[in-house]
DNA sequence: TCATGGTATATTGTATACCAACACCGGGAG
DNA sequence: CTCCCGGTGTTGGTATACAATATACCATGA
């Protein structure tokens, strides 16, 4: 059968408004930067902005109240918008949060996850038998971060995901890279693998228990070690 | 003596702006009504609300703006805002979430509360002796939901607090008697006390397997029971 | 009668002008 | 030298005009 003359399957690319763009841009700004970088305070300029953007400051305004919701910037009426700095208890408070969700995607892998995407968990540490870790210490970062991502994401529930991935977004900034330290790497992929062999047993209360100790450790880590926070 | 020509007390309680006042008003207005009683879309008239506030659109918009950021409302280009319907599926999430929060929660009352805190939770349920639970059922909900916001908030973490409020928020529109009915009254009852005790023997695991449980024994129940939803 | 296309209208998206409040700075008085 | 006060500029707050587009309705022709 021939195939008939249909002029194209265009599902027309996104349009996304300016204000949606916008709100991506500012974003991605914001968590891209490094916020503690210097003592004072980051301001966005309404006006400025508009100008950067090309755009009014009617979009701006409506993408800085998003970002206020969000959390990301705070509106000192008269005075300016700025970026949010994240006090160190703050922090510890999302990690905590972080602790109780992953914990919770654990516990939801072990009842409802398949043999094989729990296998998938293992393939992801593969580049890093022995003491490779310490020799590829940063790509071993990335990995960490992938592999709580993909816990949260193989509990198959959206919104536990979602909320861990906006904790996330306002730890970025912080650079995670000092967090998962050389010392703590080792012992990182020690947990890692336990927390797989448990997801493999179906041991819901224990592979819970894994998961949560781990992330609370680094809250304890964060506790003790980051001091560029208040 | 006499009063002195002082122009007025005034504590100046409208320091607010009007898109503060704007968002204020709209989100109580959507999470007040029955978003389920009707089959069709509700849809918020930008014009309307205008002239309903005596506002221009501008503070509507940006108070839109961060409703649609908190997931309240959908935003359709060209075609209008419309008010969210959570579907079943999104309450079981919520509801998944809200046991992780609150058995962290829990778990950080047995750790740093004081025995006088926790021993304020037994006196919410003082009034319902014997079988007054039965009796009481309307105060009994009210009763209800206060212990789980004061276990939250007895947890001496802001951010937990603020992200059960959150969830909260999407589900008051659920009529939540219907959730907690007179059959689960009792059990729930029995369910509390149990926690109250877990949490005064400073048994951190088991508090917060209760608590936990206590919540997802809710899902289970919205799960079989709840269908107009969807 | 039905399909098609144009058009009117309604609704949000964006730009801009103006306003009120606050911060900042400089000068004068003590 | 310090402190107060007022002018002035900057900034967010608000209103409104205009643009773009989705939708419904209607006319027209097959």
């Amino acid at each position: 059968m021939a195939v008939a003359a249909r002029p194209v399957i265009r599902p027309i690319e996104d349009n996304f408004s300016l204000k949606e763009r916008t709100y991506g841009a500012l974003k991605e700004a914001i968590t891209s930067m490094n916020i503690y970088a210097s003592a004072e305070e980051i301001r966005l300029d309404e006006r400025q902005l508009s100008k950067d953007f090309g755009v009014s400051r009617t979009p701006i305004r409506e993408a800085i109240a998003r970002l206020q919701q969000e959390g990301l910037v705070h509106i000192a009426p008269r005075k300016g918008v700025f970026v949010v700095r994240k006090t160190k208890a703050e922090i510890l408070q999302m990690i905590t949060v972080w602790a109780a969700l992953e914990g919770m995607a654990a516990r939801l892998i072990t009842e409802t996850a398949s043999d094989a995407e729990i296998a998938t968990l293992r393939t992801m540490f593969a580049t890093f038998e022995g003491d490779q870790v310490q020799a590829k210490i940063d790509e071993y970062s990335d990995t960490n971060i992938r592999f709580h991502q993909a816990i949260l994401k193989m509990s198959q529930c959206d919104l536990l995901c979602e909320m861990a991935e906006h904790l996330f977004l306002h730890m970025r900034s912080i650079r995670m890279r000092t967090i998962s330290e050389r010392d703590r790497a080792d012992r990182s992929i020690i947990d890692h693998m336990n927390i797989i062999e448990a997801l493999e047993a179906r041991n819901t209360d224990f592979a819970e228990r894994l998961v949560r100790q781990h992330t609370l450790d680094l809250a304890a880590h964060v506790e003790e070690n980051v001091d560029y926070l208040d």
